[in-house]
DNA sequence: ATAGTATATCGACGATTAACGATATATTCA
DNA sequence: TGAATATATCGTTAATCGTCGATATACTAT
């Protein structure tokens, strides 16, 4: 999935003006969505300086698949990459991660506390189908 | 995929104490990770009361595609799904999403600002690969 | 110029995902 | 009982993902 055009793309033709767009919002929770690039992100979280290969010793996995990893943070946005010399400088984005806190505030945000049970059927966390 | 324990585990052997897991974390992430679950979550949000067949109208997609993404959902904890009739009523769980906030927080919240620049690199947003 | 180091890209392969139509499972209503 | 309705599951197919080893690229230092 090399084509550095997957992550990342300013969305087809939703609704532009009205908020972030749900290919948007889908894009940067992808990025999310693996393991691997939570951990990477914690590691960039933990030392505020920026990592070079010792993101690769940290994940354990090979050092090509901890590329792809770090291509994709960056493809999002989520992460950036300076180079210098031989070696990247990574740090953390979170201008781009906000768009997302957003989002999930908006969900998080509306009065479904379990408390307009009038309207709607709620059932406590861990049941049903 | 249809075996319902793919979405939502209980982690492996992280440190259970210590915070979220990756794992958790990253199935979570995975669950958002596309523009038509995102979709009806805006359509669970913006209707507070619980909606039926209504989504596959709103979704465009084949009737069973769009039961597979709201079994997703489901599998995820992020929507609950409770029986009436021959009929199911959907609603958002805010308390799984929570989690997720939590960990955007830790994220955003670092004093990661674009002021550190002394021990980190930094670029602006849209720049290099 | 050559060797060394850090990172990215390529090509391959197995696993997973998204999508569909068809069909099954309930449950209500006539 | 039998038709109608709402949702879930099955089987299939094409696309995408995660992973690896090998190799390419780019820069430093000797």
């Amino acid at each position: 999935m090399h084509p550095s055009t997957q992550v990342s793309r300013p969305a087809k033709d939703q609704p532009v003006d009205n908020k972030i767009a749900d290919e948007d919002i889908a894009l940067i929770a992808k990025a999310l969505s693996h393991p691997a690039r939570i951990q990477i992100i914690r590691l960039l979280l933990s030392k505020k300086t920026c990592i070079g290969g010792d993101i690769v010793d940290v994940v354990g996995l090979a050092q090509s698949t901890v590329s792809e990893h770090l291509r994709i943070l960056k493809a999002s946005g989520i992460i950036i990459g300076e180079i210098t010399r031989p070696r990247v400088c990574y740090s953390l984005n979170p201008l781009r991660l906000n768009h997302f806190k957003d989002f999930l505030g908006l969900i998080l945000n509306s009065d479904t506390e379990a408390s307009n049970v009038e309207s709607a059927c709620w059932v406590s966390p861990e049941t049903k189908q």
